[in-house]
DNA sequence: AGGTCAAACTGATATTTGTCATAAATTTAG
DNA sequence: CTAAATTTATGACAAATATCAGTTTGACCT
């Protein structure tokens, strides 16, 4: 189960101003925090599962959160990775469906529960933090219009190049050089859409032709240049 | 060019009535209707461009629309079809970007086009409307990642029987018994995600194992069950 | 009705990707 | 710190899919 900590402090959360919820009036916030509850999942913890039905949503606030939908035969499809700062959970709770994926700890992970009436009540009185969900989710849809295109029409390899790309651009680049977030190979597969051992097969040109250098589970961009024209022409 | 027509009458549209416009006041949908040009569009012309800045949205009522992405290479990804009382172009709006994909006239299109600046007031003035957008938007996030997860897991065929059966719950069944919309082979393809020569070869699979039968452009589902259990499990 | 053009189809072949088996390396747990 | 378990890696092969070349069909136009 998730351990429940001292309270955070989500009025001086250093990831508030770039979160959603800094669109919310001074009182809702504080019926936010008031309601709340935080929580600490270890690595790897389910924080809900796909199919549930939640009564609120997440807000991270430390760690990684992992978003994922398991396919016809089983195989996990990471759909993304929730940062500090991002609400999970929003979606179904607003269209009032059950979660379309299940999300889990990546990393250790810290998150405020915020229950589904404290949150809609959130939205209804504050247009600003609606608009502002509204012109994310909108935002968000034309991104799976390129995601959709590219899966459809790039091959594996031009897909893991965009990907790094992604990731770097993402999750920035650690002191040592590499993308600043740990996966094994098998979830680099689940994400760009292919089988583990293609993508191993894949990463090991990539690094011959010196697009990219491993060292364990980090991988550096080593040229930049190279990998983004491998991620727009072809082979 | 478009043709201006005589005024569309909205207010009695009988497609209103599960349009999102519908969720406007009387007078919103006043101001809507004092504002807006009504369109036709012959088939095969572009309504807009993708990459463009539009300075409104457009509400199909009459025909059908074809939402498409172009590919690294040039190749259309059709995205969706847009339906009589469905909105197009909305989400660039809101999220004030370009649009992500074009839309064509896929059969004659009849639509309204609402400026901007009217779309925008009535969004803020209409918290119920702006709701049902929030809401459908993230209904929509939520099917993507199922599109995204069967385009990365399932076979071509898997897909491509999955996407009649999708053809036919949208459209419907015409008087003859077919999928109540025409797509030429290369269409298919294009939703799928494969090459037309692929999907011409499955086919004509689907039609030797009895799922369906075809006429020309005209496609029957003959065997649901059947076409079902190869969408779900396999070869 | 005949000619023209685009679409549908077919075959042969190349390429990409998946699968299975197995070994080496790395991480984790005790 | 070592043993077990997982992850990474590689090879051989099978299956799926793309590509290219060419033929047939059918719709449309005057």
């Amino acid at each position: 189960m998730s351990t429940s900590t001292h309270p955070h402090d989500c009025a001086h959360c250093p990831h508030l101003s770039h979160s959603h919820l800094n669109a919310l009036s001074t009182d809702s916030l504080d019926d936010v925090i008031k309601n709340r509850t935080c929580l600490v999942f270890k690595k790897g913890q389910t924080i809900y599962h796909e199919g549930m039905r939640v009564n609120g949503i997440y807000c991270v606030h430390g760690g990684i959160a992992k978003l994922y939908k398991l396919g016809p035969k089983g195989k996990e499809q990471i759909i993304k990775f929730a940062q500090p700062g991002e609400l999970a959970g929003y979606r179904a709770m607003i269209s009032n469906e059950p979660m379309a994926g299940s999300l889990v700890a990546h990393t250790e992970v810290r998150a405020c529960f915020i229950p589904k009436e404290t949150f809609l009540t959130s939205l209804r009185e504050n247009p600003t933090f609606s608009f502002e969900l509204l012109a994310a989710s909108c935002k968000e849809l034309g991104e799976w219009g390129t995601v959709v295109t590219n899966l459809a029409q790039k091959s594996v390899k031009e897909r893991l190049a965009e990907l790094l790309m992604l990731l770097q651009a993402t999750f920035g680049t650690a002191d040592e050089g590499h993308i600043d977030i740990i996966l094994t190979r098998e979830e680099l597969a689940n994400m760009v859409g292919t089988a583990t051992e293609s993508l191993i097969r894949l990463l090991s040109e990539l690094k011959k032709e010196g697009a990219i250098s491993t060292s364990g589970k980090k991988i550096t961009i080593a040229n930049m240049s190279m990998l983004r024209s491998i991620a727009e022409l072809a082979h």
